[in-house]
DNA sequence: CATGAATGAGAGTTCATTCAT
DNA sequence: GATGAATGAACTCTCATTCAT
């Protein structure tokens, strides 16, 4: 598959993209995505095979770029208070963006492919969302940012309760309110009072 | 509808029910439900006429049960220290059972049916975890059990926790000792040092 | 399944006997089926799962029948050539119709489906062809009819010829007289001159 | 066409051989040619139209070496015998061969092109098989070797069950023993008592 | 009430064939 | 000549839903 065709498969990922963000992926089917690209409905299969693989490139290409973004707006002046400020900051805005967000059919995907494998896509990102809150929490009570008998514990609360929310915001409707009140009891037990 | 049918009603409920906790929500079709009931294709359609009608009822039948649990329980005696261990016990028990959940089947249903609405299920369910264990907390405090700046916060941080414990439960498993860890760490934040 | 279905069942296979005696095997498909039997989709596979289970069943059918034939005709007085004679008569018969043959669509089948099984349908056919013949030819023997060295060998002489002149039928036209002359040769070989 | 597209049509040909070989002919398509020979959808249209024609130019190239191969083998000095021994030999290498033999697929193409013509392959290389044999026969006869009543159903008769036997070979397996007793009764048929 | 045969829409998938490059 | 992406027709199979009995 050459050149050309690595643009049609981008096209088709774009494009899918936006159907799953509408429809979640249990709801979509290669016919819907034939048709959002407006190609043949063999045509498609040329590139993917099915709406699993499609979804599970979209997420790949999608935890890349994330992963560039964690990292890559930390500036080296940053407190660590600053840092988990924005980083938290991003996640409330991904919690509340409705339109173009995969969550339901990320969920969707996973639990139609359980596994209590410890390699899995969500797995990982929850290890690795810990792993750098911890570093940063401990970071904090270094520079004497922040006070925290368990750095762990809490990391593991942060991802739990994003988590959490991520859920509520697409099952039941979230107000940023709630998200702003729970993000704020986060940060103050970790702030050490003046 | 006489008291037969009510019988034969509530036996399909029963049977259904096994399906969704075995296949999840989305997954599950009229002829599942039919060939696990054992009864005639036409026959189901004379008391629901969908699965989401089916799954619906069945919520609504656990969701007065579990009421009824949660207050159950509770002796006069007991500390607050006591019942939230007990109740975060009940929730760990829930969270790590495998057999028998309707866990995903629910987050199937509800990512279909998308509301922000405030008087959906999930979110009066949340609303009513977040008032009772606010006022547990603040029972705790009262009694020198427990200290805490912000019981609400805390309530809801232990709602949201719960819920992305729950998700990382069906999506990649996560063990025993995770979820040990964390609880620690919740009560030991509210828990008044000696 | 009950009376009314198993008409209907005998109904598909009466029918697609027709489409299999025109188009052989490996060009019928469900829909063809489907369509000769002017029923919907769906209902054709209430019975049938696939075109090969159809050709089975209608073979086993025409086994049990052809069986009676075989045994049916044969009355006590006939001498062994004379059941000779009309065995190889039918078989003459079914060798030359064209119309209703299911031979193409055996055959078709039978290559999809080579086996080596001593119990395969061609491999039982043929044993039982032979022995038949075998016992008929020595019965001749004893009767002063025939002369033959090696009643098995020549039995089996008859079957390999019989479905040699099968497959030239189907293949490429064999005319009348060829087959005749060739019983002709088969009888000569056999029955003791005057 | 050119020296080069020549080449190129013949290394499709031998390809293309191999597949129906071990396929058959209508489980061939395109597709598992084009693939085969490792060249594009596209190309393979340059040369051939159809699988119904590649079949059919393989069948003519080994039409032409079959011929050769008939009159090849024969010095002046064998007996009749000696000769149809060794064609019977042939034979039966052919039949019993499972690798490389395009048994299947020739049978499938012509009961997907069936045909009465007097001069469609089949029939052409039938009456070849039957004069060639007759002529033997008649030598034999001449020579003192062979005692024969009717040498062109004697030579019919070889070339029918020589058919049979093929027929048997790919639709239920025919053991080498069969296969010899068979060849023996038709020699000891021929071949004068001592 | 209850049955289960029947329907038909729709999803998945494969290939013969074409055509711009 | 050669490529291989693209198309679209054709097939398989599954279910939600209806309806005569």
């Amino acid at each position: 598959m050459g050149e050309k065709s690595a643009q049609k498969r981008q096209y088709i990922l774009d494009t899918a993209r936006k159907v799953f963000a509408e429809k979640g992926f249990k709801n979509v089917t290669m016919k819907d995505i034939v048709e959002a690209c407006n190609i043949s409905r063999g045509g498609l299969y040329l590139y993917f095979e099915s709406t699993d693989q499609i979804l599970l490139e979209i997420l790949h290409m999608e935890a890349e770029e994330t992963d560039d973004l964690f990292t890559g707006h930390i500036s080296k002046t940053d407190t660590a208070a600053d840092i988990l400020t924005l980083f938290l900051k991003e996640q409330k805005k991904e919690l509340l963006q409705e339109q173009n967000s995969l969550t339901v059919a990320v969920y969707e995907y996973f639990f139609a492919h359980r596994s209590t494998d410890k390699n899995s896509m969500p797995r990982k990102q929850f290890d690795a969302g810990v792993r750098v809150l911890e570093k940063l929490i401990q970071a904090g009570i270094s520079s004497g940012e922040f006070y925290c008998e368990d750095p762990k514990g809490a990391a593991s609360n942060i991802m739990y309760v994003l988590e959490g929310m991520k859920i509520y915001a697409q099952t039941c409707g979230i107000t940023e309110k709630m998200v702003d009140e729970q993000l704020l009891y986060i940060m103050q037990g970790l702030i050490v009072d003046v």
